[in-house]
DNA sequence: AACAGAATTTGACCCAAGTCAAGAAAGCTC
DNA sequence: GAGCTTTCTTGACTTGGGTCAAATTCTGTT
């Protein structure tokens, strides 16, 4: 009935470079067609807001290359990142038609759209997307509590040992490498957007990672280069109980 | 195609006195008998675990009656709730069979379950399911990013405002009155689950309640029911652009 | 009514992270 | 490569909320 590995095998756009992991192709290969039909690309430069919360959102899309960032933000301009967005995930809502938060790409974004009315059409005659909308949503949902542990009750040197060790195994998962060992990335972030998705301050995300440094957890070369010479270590500093049920 | 007033039209089991907020009756009213058969009851006292994270989860269920939590642990006993189960939500992950969160009941609690594997089943055939699942799911997503604000950026009394006025609105919506003017509600969590909630310790919770009590935002009478002069005052307080869109 | 145990409040003290401020380093453009 | 701007680091100081400890109030129970 529903396709077996529905987590591996997703929609592949014939002309994008990702596979969009909305739609499990192998059940629905003849709803391609109309998923072509509906769909279009538009590009984002570093920094640039994508969407403003409240913002009429008439599509739906995909993260093709680069990286954006979903915040809220108080009246007095602290502000909280709640969701990171890398290659192949999913953004905007079916069945909502205003933004709830800030898109923003934090570098060169390019976004794969689908206009939202077809899509939702598209949605009520193919089930299986709703069910594998709901899957990615509910693994979304995962990540959002564990970041809430991280928020609530995390130090700030574990929070930013978290950070960095999502970020080598979202790297890790991309080179289709396990996130083990010894382990180099470039951290995606500048500090204060590090400090947004931690809730701390860019001073503190600095002073932190001076310290892992200083202990030997990490090493850098240039600011955004990251080299892990044990992930173990790392992932103790973090404070998870190892097993790796983490993510975004 | 879909049920106009999804948000409200849902599943009413014979005899559960609360809707399942899970499913739209008004579409899938032929499908009632087989839910009927798959569902039984479980009551928890207050303070017993109804779940381990991973324990094997070989059902779902909506609470009928009380509250329960879900929390996260670190090894050295740091706890942060995830999430706080009323009347009417829903538990369990369609398509995963460990629990990832500690469910407890804080009071007593009455749920209704039903066997995973022939709800899943349901979900197949019955698409609309899926489709009110993926609402409510979405609406979980949108709780957890408000609540990740808070935790991340929020001061201690913002926070105690802010659950504060969550409370109120929920018991509000459940007595079919707006939530504005002065209301009075109780409590129903203790200063330890209120500090888990929020991020803080539970010394902390005490010592920003009194003030808000020295302040004249509220009134204690007895130490769990709680009357607010003028709800717009305590939102004030809790530091959100007024318009209400939070929850759980 | 008297006792026991839990929940809550309050006080005194401390420290992790915030704030403010100054430099240093890394990217830019011309 | 000189002169920008932006990003990052580091220092000095402050403070909000944590910790530890001791009342106080609430809930039963007998």
């Amino acid at each position: 009935m529903a396709c077996e590995d529905m987590d591996t095998v997703s929609l592949h756009c014939s002309d994008c470079p990702i596979r969009h992991r909305a739609v499990c192709a192998r059940c629905e290969t003849d709803e391609l067609d109309r998923l072509e039909e509906i769909k279009y690309y538009r590009s984002f430069e570093a920094g640039q807001t994508i969407i403003w919360a409240g913002d009429r959102m008439d599509f739906v899309a995909s993260v093709v290359t680069g990286i954006a960032t979903l915040t809220q933000t108080l009246e007095d301009g602290r502000t909280q990142m709640v969701g990171l967005l890398l290659p192949s995930d999913f953004v905007g809502r079916p069945g909502r038609n205003t933004a709830a938060y800030n898109v923003t790409a934090t570098t060169n974004v390019m976004m794969c759209c689908f206009r939202k009315k077809p899509f939702e059409e598209m949605m009520e005659r193919t089930p299986h997307i709703a069910q594998r909308l709901l899957q990615m949503t509910l693994d979304e949902l995962d990540a959002a509590r564990e970041w809430m542990l991280l928020l609530g009750r995390k130090t700030a040197r574990e929070k930013i040992a978290s950070l960095l060790s999502i970020v080598a195994r979202r790297d890790a998962s991309i080179k289709m490498q396990p996130a083990q060992g010894s382990m180099n990335f470039e951290l995606p972030l500048t500090r204060e957007a590090m400090a947004d998705y931690l809730g701390l301050t860019l001073e503190t995300v600095s002073r932190q990672i001076s310290a892992l440094k200083r202990d030997g957890v990490i090493a850098l070369e240039g600011k955004r280069h990251v080299s892990v010479p044990d992930m173990d270590r790392l992932l103790s500093e973090a404070g998870d109980d190892s097993d790796g049920g983490f993510l975004v």
